[in-house]
DNA sequence: TATTTACAGGACCATATTGGTCCGATATAG
DNA sequence: CTATATCGGACCAATATGGTCCTGTAAATA
């Protein structure tokens, strides 16, 4: 369906949540991560798990433990948290690395995907953490708002389909 | 893993498929498609079915039917064609419209899923089915490739990030 | 008209992925 | 020593995916 997983999902809310509670680092556990973001305990701490496992977390055991960032806010990006947690941001596997579709050799489009992908993944890239918690427009996400807006502006026909549901 | 659909990709190069064939817009079989693009016919068949249902393509019954694209390769964008196999293109489902997630009132990242959505929306916009076929990078097209460029050379940390992995 | 070709619209199935839970082991604070 | 919390799994149900197949119908042609 093109959509992030749910794991991935809770796993970006979490650290948001994380970043937004604890703006000097302080270390929270699953539970009041559970409660703060309204997901179940359990789904929780299998995504923190993972966060903490590909570094992203940094975790404390026993009494007193939890999770705490690894890095600051602003140097965490929306795409390096899909990459940990999905894999490589790419539309199609042939867009990952060579060898890895077997049509490979017969298909015409795959140097457009790559390049796709490549795009998708700055845009990915040009959000980080910080930007995420608070609406501050960082200097990169401001600039995706203002693409958007000329583009609103000046091309009628493919901002339309864009707009295909105005009510939000 | 957040990839395209096998449905969506063979889709979007069997229109390919189309458009490099038969720039006249001539009919094409299943059977043929099938055989210049080296996938099963049955498949094929299902996909075109898909795509002529949903207006993409004009199908043509009876002996010396078969399909032919409904518009113009450069009337038609790698958005819309996502949109018509796969579903709007939004990262999540907060981002597609309202009343769509049950914690939406708690969560604090919904709207910047959704800027984020319309951002890589928008890149999948800027490129047609026409510069799929041919490499001719259309303005889009080739601002695309500018962007990167200028990204590349100047932004070392996050370009770095996205090359991390090029074992595979 | 009979025959052949090819799409239309399904049903159908095997498998993989996803979303989610639970448990024993280990580390830490007090 | 005990309470707390992560770690590393196994585990399960439900769903989505990739793919096949079959019956019906439309069109061309002989």
């Amino acid at each position: 369906m093109f959509r992030l997983s749910k794991t991935t999902d809770y796993g970006i809310v979490l650290m948001a949540q994380l970043a937004a509670n604890a703006p000097e680092r302080r270390t929270q556990n699953a539970r009041e991560l559970a409660e703060s973001s309204d997901l179940p305990v359990p789904m929780v701490s299998k995504v923190l798990k993972a966060l903490a496992k590909e570094g992203l977390l940094v975790s404390q055991r026993g009494s007193k433990g939890g999770y705490r960032l690894a890095q600051e806010p602003e140097e965490l990006t929306v795409s390096e948290m899909i990459r940990v947690l999905e894999g490589p941001v790419a539309l199609t596997d042939c867009a990952i690395g060579p060898a890895l579709c077997e049509h490979e050799t017969m298909c015409a489009v795959r140097e457009p995907w790559q390049l796709i992908s490549r795009v998708v993944e700055k845009a990915l890239a040009d959000v980080t953490l910080a930007d995420l918690v608070r609406g501050r427009p960082s200097p990169a996400f401001a600039s995706a708002r203002e693409i958007l807006q000329i583009e609103r502006s000046s091309n009628s026909e493919r901002s339309a389909d864009m707009n295909s549901d105005p009510s939000n």
